[in-house]
DNA sequence: TGACGGTTGGAATGTCGTTCCAAGCATTGG
DNA sequence: CCAATGCTTGGAACGACATTCCAACCGTCA
């Protein structure tokens, strides 16, 4: 398993050379830490080469480029956040509860949303796939079938992961976030009221609702449609 | 409406200063040209302003920054998208329709999807939020549960979104880029067999898949769960 | 006609990802 | 025990970018 370290890397001796050789899982425990304490713009790789005491230049001895790194990042996320057991539970139920696992910890460390959605091909997303898969199986779904439920419910997920990323990303507090978010609906009504009739009914919902509570519920509604 | 021009702008007369005004509608107009030519990474201040015939600096006189245009851009395409009249399909058909207008024009440029999933929160999003809504209404689903339906397919349609434009940045070829899809599928089983059953039984679906019949697929399969 | 507010657009700034390369260390062969 | 080789280090340099700055310029209105 992989551990993410907490702690600051080795400090530099006042000499010349590190002391001790730097690894892949080193760079990477070091570019989370970053990024789970100043976002996505935060993670540079001058301000990874400071704390882990050494130059740009050493780091790419390590990782391809920062997207390599980003994505190898958002994996060990993905990985922790689905390493929980989840086989006691109904079908159903442990596909609702991957998906609020994976929702969880986007809601705690944004850029791995958007991290998933710049890049939806790398390996946490695949992983994500297969589990929801599995459960499908066990939910008695026709192999035919399989494909597209599981495609369905990932891409809600990815979506739901992007929206939730950008709206923490606005503001941290989440009271603010719904003024925002009501503000755009409220901008979006005033500028023609008559093309935008649902938006005004749904003014109240946009800024009374819980994230968490409307992801779950979307994905209840997916599992109906799953089993017909 | 909004009118695209495929036109060059202007050309500078060789002398000093440009002969006509600037406008915002010209530089979004130029930017959605060259992001249909070359994509996101074409789209600079510097080729914009080279496209115009001006400096990098008169265009922030119109647009605030690059999020701004972005979002501009990305909000023209989605209105001229969503502008073809669906009023006389019932509620079912017409939100496939929606969905599949997004779905076709993200195909055709994906910086669009690349941008919507960037910043979910602009008037492009909630434009399609309201169009699902209306015909949700139509469709007879109970006032309460509107607002989670909506939320559902918006979030669908945003996931398969970043999907559809990530997997054609990789390869505009069809062929070239299924063949990565099952090539990263392929990896991800190797690296231990026993944890990924379900992609090893999918192989075959991940590789000969028709995107936008998955697509269509994933929003009926919402839409039964709607139905109820 | 003269002054003024807004527009223009070329130059300059600061930051970033990435590359380069001289200097160092470890490992291997003699 | 030593020398040669190959990989790692890390500071400096490069090129591209978004954005800012400001002097020259224009139309407009007094």
């Amino acid at each position: 398993m992989f551990q993410i370290c907490q702690d600051r890397a080795m400090e530099k001796k006042d000499g010349k050379r590190r002391d001790k050789a730097l690894s892949r899982d080193q760079v990477i425990s070091a570019a989370i830490a970053i990024l789970n304490e100043s976002g996505e713009s935060g993670l540079t790789f001058r301000t990874l080469a400071q704390r882990l005491a050494t130059g740009p230049g050493a780091i790419y001895n390590h990782v391809q480029n920062k997207q390599d790194l980003l994505a190898a990042a958002a994996d060990v996320m993905i990985q922790s956040a689905l390493s929980v057991n989840r086989d006691e539970l109904a079908p159903g139920a442990a596909i609702r509860a991957v998906a609020l696992d994976v929702f969880d910890i986007i809601d705690a460390h944004p850029w791995v949303g958007m991290e998933l959605s710049r890049a939806p091909w790398q390996p946490a997303m695949l992983l994500i796939f297969d589990r929801i898969g599995a459960n499908l199986q066990a939910l008695g779904v026709p192999d035919m079938a399989q494909f597209h439920a599981a495609s369905t419910v990932t891409n809600f997920i990815l979506g739901a992961a992007a929206q939730q990323a950008a709206a923490i990303r606005l503001h941290a507090d989440g009271a603010q976030r719904a003024t925002l978010l009501s503000a755009a609906a409220r901008a979006a009504i005033h500028q023609d009221k008559k093309s935008s009739p649902f938006l005004q009914r749904m003014a109240g919902n946009l800024t009374e609702h819980d994230d968490r509570e409307q992801f779950s519920a979307g994905v209840d509604l997916i599992l109906r449609g799953i089993r017909g």
